[in-house]
DNA sequence: AATTCTCCCAACCGCGAAAGA
DNA sequence: TTCTTTCGCGGTTGGGAGAAT
């Protein structure tokens, strides 16, 4: 179609975020709400293109980022979401709210690759101790095994969400919560190191400039204001697991909660693993994001008919060691 | 202590899909 | 229906940090 790079404009900069670039950006987002990226760099002066906004938001700046080591169970869990879907990163990330596309990709590309590797070559390293013991065959067993399984728990899923997650296609208010009635995200919600930085910044900022509550904020300003109080406060000393409290995080999670269904149970302590879990689905395309991966894992579960048990992925991965025998 | 190597991750690029005129 | 614009995804890469020599 011709489109021209939106980055090749002169003038436009590339290259890491400074403090005050993402101060603007999360501060413009917080009054905005994201999307519309296009007019994003336009009317905050950002000389940045439209992608790399939305790149920074999504990948870095968005609240709700766990950041760090990523958790044996997590790891199990994109193992078997990769066994699942393949390198669809994102689809992925809607099963695992804190993390990005982006970093499950770089996750499986540097550490989970060479694991699984090593694993299949018969050699053992720390993080999945079993496994010397098993053979390759074994091995690929076993994961023919867990796909299976979490095929079964997605078909289940599917049966049991189907009247809702797909016929309700616009994000419920109804199933909005009051954040202090919300189950939280797993321990160890989390801002970004660096994000803690920059939160400290726009408190200061923040104190200095306080802006006119706005549009679908009073709250949102304040739960923001809040938030990075909170998370400056506690963050003295602590590493990213403590970044924000809970408190924090629902603050942050509420200036979408207008429109976003009740998103807080986390992948962890979600026994229905769905999309709709996402925390962040409103964001950018509510529900017909995530309704992406059901359709292609439907079509597929329900050319095999595998609807076998009730088992949930979450479960399965939870309860099961399997990865450990990898 | 200096240099080289390796690893990792944030950011970029290009493409296709979706939305809108 | 066609064309243009915008968005989102997945692959790739540049450069910083730490390890090794």
């Amino acid at each position: 179609m011709g489109r021209p790079p939106c980055c090749d404009k002169v003038g436009v900069k590339k290259g890491p975020w400074t403090p005050e670039e993402d101060i603007i950006l999360v501060s413009y987002i917080q009054e905005h709400g994201p999307g519309n990226w296009r007019s994003v760099p336009t009317n905050t002066g950002l000389l940045r293109c439209s992608k790399s906004c939305r790149l920074r938001w999504t990948n870095y700046l968005r609240p709700g980022i766990k950041r760090g080591n990523f958790t044996e169970h997590e790891e199990k869990m994109i193992i078997h979401l990769q066994a699942l879907l393949g390198n669809r990163w994102a689809a992925m990330a809607s099963y695992l709210p804190q993390r990005t596309d982006n970093d499950i990709k770089n996750y499986w590309n540097t550490h989970l690759k060479k694991k699984l590797k090593k694993l299949q070559d018969g050699k053992n390293d720390d993080g999945f101790s079993s496994a010397s013991q098993q053979c390759k065959g074994q091995w690929e067993r076993r994961l023919q095994t867990d796909i299976r399984l979490a095929k079964k728990a997605l078909y289940e899923a599917l049966s049991l969400d189907k009247s809702s997650s797909l016929t309700d296609t616009k994000p419920s208010t109804t199933n909005v919560s009051h954040p202090s009635t919300r189950p939280h995200q797993v321990e160890g919600s989390a801002y970004a190191s660096s994000a803690e930085n920059i939160a400290r910044l726009l408190e200061n900022w923040m104190k200095k400039s306080p802006k006119p509550a706005q549009t679908n904020s009073d709250t949102t300003q304040t739960s923001f204001n809040n938030a990075v109080a909170t998370n400056s406060s506690s963050s003295e000393g602590a590493h990213s697991e403590t970044a924000l409290d809970h408190h924090g995080f629902d603050s942050l999670f509420s200036f979408n909660s207008s429109n976003s269904p009740d998103a807080s149970q986390s992948v962890d302590e979600n026994a229905n693993l769905t999309p709709e879990t996402s925390l962040f689905q409103d964001e950018s395309k509510p529900n017909m994001e995530n309704q992406v991966p059901f359709s292609l894992l439907e079509k597929w579960l329900f050319d095999e008919g595998g609807a076998q048990g009730p088992e949930d992925l979450i479960n399965m991965c939870l309860e099961d060691n399997t990865v450990g025998d990898f």
